[in-house]
DNA sequence: CTAACCAATTGTATTTTGCAACTGGTTGCA
DNA sequence: TGCAACCAGTTGCAAAATACAATTGGTTAG
C-alpha cells in the first residue's frame, strides 16, 4: 500500500495529503464525482474549471494507484471506463463541506456554484453522513441507507435541485431587467 | 479585495480555495505558523519537509496579498519581519483538523508527526474553538480567552507536550534495543 | 457506411518548482 | 571595533509540471 509514499517529505498527515491532492486539479476531479456524480472520462472533461485531457488522465491514474479512486471497464460500452470512487475518497466529504464553507465565507464565489456548499454546510454532520452514505451504495455496492427521514430524496437531488432553483431564478432576473 | 481572483477559474468556493492554497506548499506554511507557533522566515525555513527559501518568500508574499497573513516589522530587530495568521486562516484549523485525521487514517504517517492529529481530532470542535480562540490572541491581540477549563495550559502546549512525549518514549525504545 | 462518441496520447510552448549560491544588511559578543 | 552568526530574502539555472491543440485507434448507433 505505502509504496507510491516511499519518497514522502515528511510522515506528517497533512503533508501526505497534500502529497495526494495538493495540487490544482486532484480534489476538482473528485468534486465533480462526489457532487456532481461523473463516472466518465468525457463528463469530467467537462468541469467548471476546463481541465485538459492529458492533466485528467494523468490525475485519474494517480488516484487509481493511491487507491482514491477505482476503474472499470463499463459493460453498457467497450471502451467506456467508468470510475468509482473509495471508501478513502468518500471520507472526503466533510474535507469539502468545510473547504466550501470556508470559500463562501471568504472568497468571492459565485452564487449557483457555492448554494450546495452552503446547503452542506447547513446540514452538518447528519448530512454528511446520510450523504456518505449514499455514495457507498452507488460506488461501493453497499446496501441502501434509510431514507424514509429524508423524503425519498437523496442528499445530491437535494443540492441538485437548489442548484437548478437558483439558475432558474438568475434566469427569470435577467429576463425581467 | 477581490482583485487577484479577478482570472479565477469559477466562483465555485472550492475551486476558489484550490486557487488560494492548492499546492504543496502553502498550507504546510499555515500548518507551521499554526501548529508549530512559527512567526518569523528563518523559522519557517525549518520545516520536515525542507522548503527552499525561494518558494518560501513567494508564498509568503501571496499569502499576504490574498490577505491570509499579515506581515509587520519585529521591534526587537531591524531586519526581522513577523508574520500573523488574519482570521482567514485561524478559520482553517477545523480542515487542518480533518485533514490531518483524513491522512491518520489512510496515509502512512510517522507516530511522532501525527500524535498532534489525533488529540486534535479526539478534542472534538471545543478544541478546535479553544484553539482558534488562543491563536485570535496571539496573532490578532484578542481579549485573553476563558482558560480555568483547560488547567492553564494551552492547546498548543498540549499538542506540543505530547509530541515531545512521543520522542522520548521513541528515544527510550531506541536505547533499549 | 458514416458520424458521433470514447478514453486517452502526442508534441510543443510556457510556467512552476527545486537547488545552490549569493546579497546587503543587522546584531551580539569578545 | 571587528568578526561571526543571524536576517529575509534574491538570483541564475536546470528540471519538472502544466496548458493547449491536434491527433490516435477503436466503438457504437442510426
Amino acid at each position: 500500500m505505502n509504496e507510491e509514499f516511499r519518497e514522502s517529505r515528511s510522515g506528517c498527515p497533512i503533508n501526505l495529503s497534500l502529497e495526494v491532492f495538493g495540487d490544482k486539479w486532484s480534489l476538482l476531479i473528485l468534486r465533480d464525482m462526489t457532487f456532481g456524480g461523473k463516472r466518465h472520462f468525457r463528463e469530467l472533461m467537462r468541469s467548471q474549471e476546463g481541465i485538459s485531457s492529458n492533466i485528467l488522465a494523468d490525475r485519474l491514474k494517480m488516484l487509481v494507484e493511491k487507491g482514491i479512486l477505482t476503474k472499470a471497464d463499463d459493460p453498457t460500452h467497450k471502451q467506456k471506463a467508468i470510475y468509482s470512487l473509495t471508501e478513502m475518497s468518500i471520507e472526503l466529504v466533510p474535507i469539502f463541506a468545510h473547504l466550501g464553507a470556508w470559500g463562501r465565507r471568504w472568497l468571492p464565489v459565485s452564487e449557483e456554484l457555492s448554494i450546495r456548499a452552503q446547503l452542506l454546510e447547513a446540514g452538518g454532520q447528519a448530512m454528511w453522513d446520510e450523504f456518505m452514505a449514499e455514495l457507498r451504495e452507488e460506488h461501493l455496492g453497499a446496501p441502501p441507507p434509510d431514507r424514509s427521514r429524508t423524503g425519498g430524496r437523496t442528499v445530491r437531488q437535494t443540492l441538485q435541485v437548489a442548484y437548478e432553483a437558483v439558475l432558474a431564478r438568475q434566469a427569470a432576473e435577467r429576463a425581467a431587467e
